[in-house]
DNA sequence: CGTGAGTTTGAGTGCGCTCAAGCTTAGTGG
DNA sequence: CCACTAAGCTTGAGCGCACTCAAACTCACG
C-alpha cells in the first residue's frame, strides 16, 4: 500500500497496479491504447491539498498508490469528510468541470490522469468506460448510503468499531483474501481525519479507540497500526451484522 | 405533485410528465420506441412497502407521481433514511440484482417500470440511456454527499433548515422558477420521517420546528403545509451559505 | 536535546435523547 | 351530527453522551 511507484515504471497499462479495479477495468488492450495516450502520471506529498472546493479542474485523475480524502468545510471551519480515496478510485465528475470538495492527500499520492475534454471524448468512444464509470459511481452511491447510517445513528464506540471494518475490508481485499483471524492493517489517517470521516471530536476519537483497546478488540501497536485479533469480535461491535458492501 | 394519474393516460411518453427529467431523457422519440415497448405502470398506496431490503428485484422503475423513501433499518430499529424519491427519479440498480435498502412509498405513488433483463439490454444498446443513468447516478452521490455534512456537522436546528431548503429546492424546481419570497410547499413526510431522514428524533423535529416558526423563519399552516416569507433567512439558518446542489 | 505535530487524559457543560403526558386532526360508524 | 378512535404532533422534565476547553504526554526529526 505505501510501497511508492516510479512513475517510469508505470508507463505500460498492463503492467498497472489498479489495472483491474480502475476506470479502465472493462476496456481492451485496443481501448487502453486511446487511454495511454493521453494519460500522465503526477505525484503529490502528504498534506498536500490535490484540488480545492470549487476550482475548474483541468484532469480526471485515478489513484495509482496512496490515500487521499474528499471533503467539505463549513464556513465556521466545521469539516466532514466525504470520500475515502483508495487505489483505483476515481477523482473527478466527467460532464461538469468543476468540484464540489476538496480532495487532501493524505500520505504521498500518485494518480493517473487525462486531461477532461480528451478523456470526455474517449468516454463517448468507449463503451466500456463509461459501463465502468458507472459501475464504480454506484458502488461509491451505495457506500456513501452506508456511511450515512453510521453518522446518522450510530454511536461514537460503534462509528470507530465501524470505520476500523470498513478500513480493513477495504485495504485487506485489495490484497486477496480476508482472513478473520489476527488482522492487521494500518489506518492511513491521523484521529482528527478520523473525526472528520465519522462526525466526531478527535478527543472522542481517540477515548473510542482506547476504550476498543481496554476491552481487547483491538490492538494498538503504533498508534495507527492495528492488529485485530478477532474479525467478528470487531463487527459485532459496529451495531449491525450485515455488514459493509465496500 | 399531488395530483392523481390515471395509468391510462400514461401510455404515450411524449406526454408523461417526468420525460425530460427521468432516466429517458436523452433519448430520441425511436429509442423512446423500445422502452415504450416493455413498460408498464404500477400504483402503491401510501404507507406502502414498494421493495424490501434484501429482495431480489423483478423490475426498475422510475418515479411518475408521488414520494417515495430509501432506508436502512439497525437490528435495535434506529432506521436511517438514505434517500427521497421524488417524480423522476430511478430505482434499481442495473447489473445487480439485489436491492439494499427498503423502499416505502409516503404519499400514493405511480411509477413506470420495467424488467429488469430487458432495461439491461436496452443499456447496452442505447447509450442515451446509460448517459442518463450516470448522470442521475452522479447527481445522486452528490447529493448524498451533501447529506453526509448535514448528518455529521449540523446541529438539529441547521438541520431542520437544511432539511426544508432542500425539499423547496426540489420541490419547486420541478415547477419551474424558485421565486425568492413567500414560498409555499409541503414537506410530504411525518415528523418521524423527517427524523430518520436527518438522524434526530422525532421530538426534537416537532421542537425545532416550532423554534423556526417562533422566530418567524417559516410559517405552519397544516402542519406539513410551509410558507417560508424569506428565502434567503432560511438558508441563513442552514449554516452554509453554499447552499445545495439539488 | 529541542521542537512541533499528533495523541492522550481530565473536568465540566450542554445539546439532543428518553420517557411520559397531553393535544390535534382526520376518519369511522352509530 | 357527534362520539369514538388512532395516528400524528406538541410539550415538559431529567439524563447522559459527546463536546469544549485545557494541560500533559509521545515520538519522529532536526
Amino acid at each position: 500500500m505505501t510501497e511508492l511507484f516510479s512513475p517510469k515504471e508505470l508507463l505500460r497499462c498492463a503492467d498497472c497496479p489498479i489495472r483491474k479495479r480502475a476506470v479502465c477495468a472493462y476496456c481492451e488492450p485496443a481501448e487502453l491504447a486511446d487511454l495511454d495516450a493521453i494519460k500522465s502520471y503526477k505525484t503529490f506529498a502528504a498534506g498536500e491539498t490535490m484540488v480545492w472546493s470549487g476550482d475548474v479542474v483541468s484532469h480526471f485523475s485515478s489513484i495509482v498508490s496512496g490515500v487521499a480524502t474528499l471533503s467539505q468545510t463549513l464556513d465556521d471551519g466545521r469539516r466532514q469528510m466525504v470520500g475515502l480515496l483508495l487505489p483505483s478510485d476515481f477523482i473527478g465528475r466527467p460532464g461538469r468541470g468543476q468540484i464540489t470538495f476538496d480532495v487532501e492527500a493524505k500520505t504521498e499520492v500518485t494518480v493517473c490522469r487525462f486531461e477532461c475534454r480528451p478523456f470526455e471524448v474517449l468516454l463517448g468512444k468507449i463503451p466500456h468506460l463509461r459501463e465502468r464509470l458507472l459501475d464504480m459511481t454506484m458502488d461509491d452511491l451505495d457506500a456513501a448510503r452506508e456511511w450515512m447510517l453510521v453518522l446518522g445513528r450510530k454511536t461514537a464506540r460503534e462509528k470507530i468499531a465501524s470505520f476500523l471494518a470498513i478500513v480493513a475490508r477495504r485495504v485487506l481485499s485489495v490484497e486477496g483474501a480476508m482472513p478473520e483471524r489476527d488482522l492487521e492493517f494500518d489506518v492511513m489517517l491521523t484521529r482528527e481525519a478520523m473525526a472528520d470521516y465519522l462526525g466526531l471530536t478527535l478527543e472522542t476519537v481517540s477515548r473510542q479507540m482506547n476504550a476498543l483497546k481496554k476491552d481487547g478488540v483491538i490492538v494498538l501497536e503504533k498508534k495507527r497500526a492495528i492488529k485485530v485479533p478477532v474479525f467478528s469480535r470487531l463487527v459485532a461491535e459496529t451495531g449491525d451484522d450485515t455488514g459493509f458492501s465496500f
